[in-house]
DNA sequence: AAAGATTGACTCGTCAATCTTT
DNA sequence: AAAGATTGACGAGTCAATCTTT
């Protein structure tokens, strides 16, 4: 009884990587016919979800899991392709508002049921109630974990 | 009741999508440091299970979560690296054998324990023997769903 | 023609450095 | 000086096209 506990561990572990890169692959895909990324449907979602005003670009980075210059990156492709737009505050002239366009809007009414439909057949659809609160409450564990890990990292 | 299962689902959606982000960050981060990434580690894994006469590409490509030219980019930086060597197969001209080289096997052996810490302590200490189970399960399930759809794509 | 592998062009994201405003 | 955001250089992976061998 010394090593068995490991092996179940690490069959958990591959088998999260493997359905997170079946899961994600399949899910963009989807997207993609409709000229979006998952992390532009994230977007769209958080400055939707945030109302008129927009977001600033740091408060965005935080939510989607992106960097702040991954971030800019990301909204500069939005804006090209007319999805979100940059306001510069009025208070204060160093943060930059991103702003949906009204074609953003209608772009995200228009993707997000078959998205969501599209999230409910390769995920949800497939897990019973109790495996859903299992996955939630363990998948939110290990967050909390690795980020107080790494908060102990960046403070001697 | 109508809505509400969906809000569960998609809970648990963003916490898989949060935790993959946050644990494969911490464990890269881990890993970077020994010069490997976890693809690479993840192709020596292979290699190594495989035995002396290493592995085909493509046979490779499909263990690791990687396309075929994914696998060609990762063996070219590996190679680069002194990790591995690419064997061209006497049977068969078109076929080339990628093999660990000693100082790859040394660099694997070494890092190894250190890795297989790294994901006890971000994963499978975080979880309950019945979670792991759980774990388990779904997400092989998610897996064998997503490749069966992604089958019926390709075949008219 | 089909299988095996590589290449070219491109997308997406990161880090460290930089610029501007506070 | 510190906060907010962007930029340059680069790393990693994809798809479609290509080349070689069977």
């Amino acid at each position: 009884m010394a090593k068995r506990p490991q092996r179940a561990g690490l069959a958990a572990w591959r088998a999260f990587l493997e359905a997170h890169h079946a899961v994600v692959e399949a899910l963009g895909d989807e997207l993609e016919r409709a000229g979006l990324s998952l992390s532009m449907y994230d977007v769209l979602v958080h400055l939707i979800e945030a109302g008129g005003a927009g977001l600033r670009m740091a408060d965005l980075a935080q939510r989607v899991l992106l960097s702040k210059s991954g971030l800019t990156r990301l909204v500069d492709r939005m804006a090209l392709a007319g999805l979100v737009t940059r306001q510069p505050s009025t208070a204060d002239a160093r943060v930059v508002h991103v702003v949906p366009t009204p074609a953003g809007i209608a772009t995200f009414r228009r993707i997000s049921p078959t998205h969501l439909r599209g999230v409910a057949r390769h995920f949800t659809s497939m897990l019973s109630p109790e495996e859903t609160v299992v996955i939630t409450t363990t998948m939110g564990r290990l967050v909390q974990a690795a980020s107080a890990a790494n908060a102990g990292q960046r403070e001697p």
